[in-house]
This record gives C-alpha cells, structure tokens and sequence, in this order.
DNA sequence: CCTTGACCTGGACTTAGCTCAAGATAGTAT
DNA sequence: ATACTATCTTGAGCTAAGTCCAGGTCAAGG
C-alpha cells in the first residue's frame, strides 16, 4: 500500500504518516527497492494503533516509548505492562472530566431549551 | 478572595487565571480599588466552569465564543444553545475513540498480565 | 525517451495554550 | 519609614504536535 493510500484509508495526511514515523510511533516502514514507502499488513497495523492511542489523547512521547519497548522484545514486557496501567489511569481520569463537562453541557443546554421555547 | 488563594482552590496558576482573562475565557474579574484581582462568588464560578471545560478538552476559543455570547444577554440564548451542542457532540465523539483506546489498553494489559505470570 | 505526477529527506514554520520575565505598584509587618 | 512580599501589566518565550517547503529521485503513460 502506498502512503496515499495509507493516507486516505486512515485520514491522516502522508506528512503526518511520515512524522509518525521519523520520531519513533510507529517502526520504520517496509520500503521498496527504491525508497519509496510500501506499507504491509503490520505496518498498517501499527499505523491503526497509533492512530487510535493519539485520537485517545495519549502522548507522542508515551506511543513512542511503547513502540521502542515493544521493538526491543520480550525482556521489556513487564515495562510495557507497567506503561500501559499508567496511560490507562491517565485515560480514565480523563474520562471522568469529560463525562462532568458532558453532564454539565447537557444540563445547561436542557436550560437554554426551556427559555427558547 | 486573592489571586493566590484562587490558584490553590482550583490548581490553576496565577499566570494561567490571568491569562483565561485576558483572552476572555472569564468576564474581568472584580479589582479592588488599587486594581488588584478580588474574585467574587461570580467569578469563582466562571473560574470553576472553564476549568471544567478545559478539562474536558474544549479549546480556549470555544470556551471564549461561549463566554462573550453569555455577556451580550438574551438575545444570543439561540447561538448559545447551538454552540453548547455542537460543543456537547465533540465531546461525545472523543469519550468514543477514547472508550475504544481504554478497551485496547485493556485487552493489551491482560495479555502481558498472563505472560508476566 | 520524456514528461508529469507521486514520493523522498531535511529542515523551517505554524498553532494552541500556556509560562516566564521585567519593571512598576500595593499591602503588610516591624 | 523600611523592608519584604504579593500583584499588576505587557510582551516575549516555550512545548507539543503537526504542517509546509525546497530540491531531488522515481515510476508510469504516451
């Protein structure tokens, strides 16, 4: 798959998929002979799970250190375990701040509704 | 109440208090004569209300639209109410992909949980 | 072959949201 | 009064996460 491709399939631009790239979050792509991006099944695989930690809110930084651990094998599991547990804490705070600015969104949309009617 | 006891309450620094003010974020907060920041019931509430929404991940323009619709009066009631909803579905968009993440960290946690035993 | 449109790399630029610094004024304790 | 701490304003600086650009290579249709 071309990074056009790759582009259009996940929306995210072929800049982007590049960045993600160079600064480690995802592991460098299968290339052809020539240089020219090709992406494979677990490079796209990569790609997804990149793509859906950032639309979470993790970090450049946190996907980039899980990426590195993940490339360096199995002696760096438990790290990765404990990685996950923390951005996992962290996602969950964050959860329970949205659902208070959703209950408070809706309760002050309920309100504008009433005085419009 | 001080600007210092402020930043303590809500875990917003100084410079960040002042800073949501100027760019509207909060109505002008009261000042004593000499012109120091003298924050009131009201303006504890603002405070409290764009921190929430900040933290939910609305961005300061939204929050700063929302806020000088509310200190035109009555007649943006229509434009508030819009803009609270479409703000609202943002938000529900991000609990998804966030929902998603948790659930993939999850899957990821237990699977090195069982090879960690 | 040759042109035209994708792709490459490296580095500069942009945007959002703070954060820091400087220089001046105010409040408070001795 | 003196000294020390808190605030003030204005404006510059910083970080994260892209985004854009220049100058060069590659590939596919005619």
């Amino acid at each position: 798959m071309t990074i056009k491709e790759v582009s259009e399939t996940y929306g995210l631009s072929q800049d982007t998929l590049r960045y993600y790239e160079r600064v480690g979050m995802i592991p460098r792509v299968t290339r052809s002979q020539s240089g020219h991006r090709n992406y494979q099944e677990k490079d796209l695989a990569w790609v997804e799970l990149a793509k859906c930690l950032r639309n979470a809110g993790l970090t450049v930084e946190a996907i980039v250190e899980y990426v590195r651990l993940s490339l360096e094998g199995d002696s760096t599991i438990g790290q990765r375990y404990e990685l996950l547990k923390q951005q996992r804490e962290g996602l969950l705070v964050q959860r329970q701040q949205m659902d208070e600015a959703i209950g408070r969104l809706e309760h002050k949309i309920d309100m504008y509704a009433q005085k419009l009617k």
